[in-house]
DNA sequence: GACTAATATATGCTTATCCGTATATAAGCA
DNA sequence: TGCTTATATACGGATAAGCATATATTAGTC
């Protein structure tokens, strides 16, 4: 993983906040993060796929979930730079209300979220 | 800051480079970089305009140099996230070769550089 | 003012990125 | 098989990024 693949895969605020998400609720799906972030779900799914090529996401298969956590095989260095990044913005806009969102998921994401 | 905006100005190899010296050596003219890198002036230049647009360096001209430096108004969790950058990449290619090159910089640049 | 050196910007071009909308795939179930 | 839901991808178009080369600016010196 070059650096910049990392920063590149960081520098839209969309897959930014999913990653952010990703980080501290350890997996979650893409109707979480669809709701969460109330955006569409192929702009969502799209942003994913980026994430995923780069290496910074994982997918797992669940029936018809598909759950996303950090790439197991994400250099050590660059988990220390998204949970700098982390500290540093949880409680900004639009971080702040992200995680509100996803813990007021409506019924359908008590389906779906198994992240414990 | 936005924090997408710090990621976007380092999605690019060659600002990635420039920000990790400037990080090591707290300030360095254009001369400096561009010898570093073996990129050419103009390339170096417009890429150092990107990083001071996006307020992550900014420059002091002394007569016909221009020093770079991290900006002064840089957020702390933004410079959380440049050092465990430089943590984690300092012993990769191109980021060895780069410090050496800088140190074994001609004699153009002991003129021109005034880091301490 | 003329000349040189350091740095910045403009130009023309190519490629990448991002979007919304529409459609495809894949799984589960009747 | 057909139907529904979750997710992925394709398409077409708009905007941004990046590059090399050429030229402009700025400061110092004569």
């Amino acid at each position: 993983m070059f650096p910049e693949m990392l920063f590149r895969a960081l520098s839209d605020e969309t897959r930014l906040r999913c990653v952010m998400l990703v980080l501290q609720h350890g997996e979650l799906c893409v109707c979480n993060l669809t709701e969460a972030l109330n955006l569409s779900q192929p702009k969502i799914s799209r942003h994913l796929a980026t994430l995923k090529a780069a290496r910074v996401l994982q997918d797992r298969r669940e029936g018809v979930w598909v759950h996303y956590r950090l790439h197991a095989q994400l250099p050590a260095w660059a988990l220390d730079v998204l949970q700098q990044s982390l500290n540093g913005i949880q409680n900004q806009e639009p971080f702040l209300s992200d995680r509100q969102h996803l813990k007021n998921a409506p019924e359908m994401s008590t389906l779906c979220a198994t992240s414990e």
